[in-house]
DNA sequence: CATGAATGAGAGTTCATTCAT
DNA sequence: GATGAATGAACTCTCATTCAT
């Protein structure tokens, strides 16, 4: 609240003018972040490129937001969703997190088809990748990790689909 | 606070005459988790195994611990270092991660040497897991997960070490 | 204030174009209703009528008053002049209240005059029958009255005055 | 809540050790109140006096808390009725109302026995004494009164019961 | 004249920490 | 050593009032 308060210029009071309440005004943020993250992947998406190149490229953005510093709004995040049990419908959390799945699943599928990917269970390994992206986030915002890290996790997943021997 | 009192039966002001602050007592109930996991860990590497059959033992040991509902514990370690930034060598979290991932490089190590296992970077392989039960157990605390997302990421683990085809 | 806008479809500031202070304008409103009750008393004494059926007819309308349900502008009148002690003269809750009083003082003394009533103290029992009907407001607002106390009170006032044996 | 800190000369927070809200710390007051009306009240029924004797001791008693200046509890009771619609069983001012109705009811049964009052309902009029004394007291706190008010409705209220002709 | 966004003091409540006993 | 009553700063939220437009 305070912060929010210092860092808008705004009165305590003020701040009720557009939410009515410090929960309403972060999952006005929450959404605001979420569309963004979605405009950002759409952009992508629409190019015309491989599967493996848009996969990529997903990476690495994620690898930008990862190596982001004092990432706070990730941690407030996570802390919003430890204390308020919100039923899976309204948990932006984990929309994101099955809107991510199922749009990587959809690029996977396409990488198999194209020949570029091998994979038996596209929906899965999606998950995987997803799973290992939120290990990644959550041990940046605990422990902190290096660049190093990141990229031997993303070699690590771009090796277990196109997997040639 | 409360809630400790209460459990221990001591005063308020007892506390603090075993801990200097609440942080200090919560790095203690820290270290103490610490060991006990470690020695149950010790006690399963000791036995007289295959490196898949201890992986497996291992994953299980995991999956029972994901499944252990409200675990505030988890959700308090978190919280805890999302605020204070300690530096790596007194991170327990970080400690405890990478204390996990050597003890998987040296099963995997061994699984690749009796040939059960394939691998090429048994350290970054270690890593990559740990990372994926990282991102379950975040999952389970933030959004909620389902034994069938657990189990489908136990067979992506097992597979991608024993990928015979 | 937020209500007062709202229904006047009128801005926050613009009411401070008319009254300087939410207290400023509680007392015009105060002011007007009284000379609207005013309004309605005079219609009933000035119809030719016995005394006792003037009384009926005044006991009955302040029946109809006790019974509307969330009588608000009661309550918010009650709390007025708990915490704004004005004088005398100012006080709209006391002229209103002294008024009615001498309306049915002359009222009384007209029924005894005619020998449809019996009063040592018609000022007296003018008052006495006042309280009453505070009694009965300030009951109905704090501790909620039925209908048949209301209609056992109006008895009584009236036998107190008839008393024929 | 300020006032009661500052009065107490106790910290905000030290409040919450005794009282779980401002609202039980409200009620407790009350409850309080009312049991030492009650002890004055049993103190004065228990001695060996006419029913008129005890009825103008208990009148007297009335007249004395309406005099007190300041009454701000009558108007924080008030104040607290008027918001917090409670069910009729816990409305302490309802309870209490009652209780003094039943009492008196008894009184005027027990003088009606003796030959002292005449009285066709006593419960009617000990509900008629009551609001009375309601109305005193509301005027009181919103008008003021003068002891003489006071006086004229006690001696309109003996000889409702006596009258004697 | 009129607006309504903005203010800021004050409300009730919580909780790690302290200190007289 | 041990207690627990007490503290006080921080929290979220409300609302009559103000002032740049």
């Amino acid at each position: 609240m305070k912060d929010v308060v210092d860092a808008c210029e705004i009165s305590r009071g003020g701040l009720y003018l557009y939410f009515d309440s410090t929960q309403e005004l972060f999952l006005a943020v929450l959404k605001k972040e979420s569309e963004e993250a979605d405009d950002i992947f759409s952009r992508e998406i629409h190019e015309d490129a491989t599967a493996a190149d848009i996969l990529t490229l997903f990476l690495k953005e994620q690898k930008k937001e990862l190596l982001r510093k004092k990432d706070t709004l990730t941690v407030a995040i996570y802390e919003f969703f430890f204390c308020h049990q919100v039923p899976k419908k309204e948990n932006v959390l984990r929309q994101q997190f099955d809107t991510a799945v199922k749009v990587l699943e959809v690029l996977i599928k396409t990488g198999v088809e194209s020949g570029e990917f091998v994979c038996a269970s596209p929906k899965a390994m999606a998950r995987n990748i997803m799973l290992i992206l939120e290990g990644l986030k959550i041990a940046s915002c605990s422990m902190g990790i290096t660049e190093e890290m990141i990229d031997e996790e993303m070699v690590i997943i771009m090796q277990g689909l196109v997997k040639e021997d």
